[in-house]
DNA sequence: CGGAGATACTTAACATGTTAAATGAATGCG
DNA sequence: CGCATTCATTTAACATGTTAAGTATCTCCG
């Protein structure tokens, strides 16, 4: 493996720090960011074996349980900003995996659905998905999971409605 | 506002589930992601008056507390794949917020470091990145943010070693 | 010392994230 | 009714994520 002997992030360093911030690697978003790396890291291969991103995935996930969706609503479930979701939703209708049909009161809106094909590629990911959910699950221990999900849940809440316009006061 | 009256993730679907997953809202990729979106949601604008991206802040603070460090090293702390380390140094690079030097003994190698006016650069961006997490802290809990983040730790560690490549038999 | 293999980094190619602007369609109000 | 405004979606432009391939350098072994 060729490891190096120690200094396993960059601790070596003479100490020539001169802003008080908070150790890089403990602050939140660095959290974050690394523990979805690592669990999403355990589902790229499987996917990549069916030809789908993650996103692709989180679409069709989406579609799987309903019968159509909006696409304003899909990218809220999905959690895809709009122009990602143009964009991934023309790909994966070239590929006959969803369909689409501009709602009949409403021109401007375009109904989604999964098609007969996306449900079938579905069927044949969703063991190997469910499987290595099961892994982690069992890894990182089924309550301690839950715990979990609930304090990001708490976090989400907590900075719902900073930040974005929401605040008070300056609007443009 | 134009709040829907109700269906706050699509749940009036009636009913047309055929594969059984987990509700696609608490799936666990699904939990970190919004997580951190709604945390990084309180940093981006800041970062963006003062130009720099989430990525580059990133690259900054893991050089602002060092003499310099070699680009795989910087990648590993920054959590960035080395192509988008490569294209972020090329750019700080051009702005004069980093500098770079090729080590003497191992010619591949080189050394990056943050410039003086990268160093001034953090100093102005500092303060508001402090005050708001000071603010995310408040709102969530000092308790329950140590907590989270030893969970997110935790699950990391749980993971480790699974997946890439690290498991036992198939080598290609 | 010389070339096969390993290493550090970069480039390439494609997909998504992010913000701004454009397009086309509905709504409201005078 | 007509038109400014709002709304749903897409397009554009740039930055990053992700994997594969390329380039230059180094290491080691014969």
């Amino acid at each position: 493996m060729t490891k190096k002997p120690a200094d396993p992030a960059g601790e070596n360093a003479p100490a020539a720090r001169q802003v008080p911030m908070r150790d890089f690697s403990r602050s939140l978003p660095m959290s974050l960011l690394r523990a979805r790396e690592a669990v999403m890291r355990q589902f790229r291969p499987s996917l990549r074996e069916h030809g789908l991103t993650e996103q692709q995935w989180r679409i069709l996930r989406a579609l799987a349980g309903i019968e159509a969706a909006e696409v304003t609503e899909l990218a809220r479930t999905a959690f895809l900003l709009g122009p990602s979701l143009s964009r991934i939703l023309r790909d994966l209708e070239a590929r006959n995996l969803i369909e689409r049909k501009t709602a009949k009161a409403d021109q401007r809106r375009s109904m989604v659905s999964i098609s007969k094909e996306g449900v079938k590629l579905m069927a044949s990911v969703a063991p190997t998905s469910e499987a290595i959910y099961a892994e982690i699950t069992r890894r990182f221990g089924a309550r301690k999971l839950v715990e979990l999900q609930d304090m990001l849940g708490e976090l989400e809440q907590s900075l719902a409605g900073l930040g974005s316009g929401e605040g008070a006061s300056a609007e443009e």
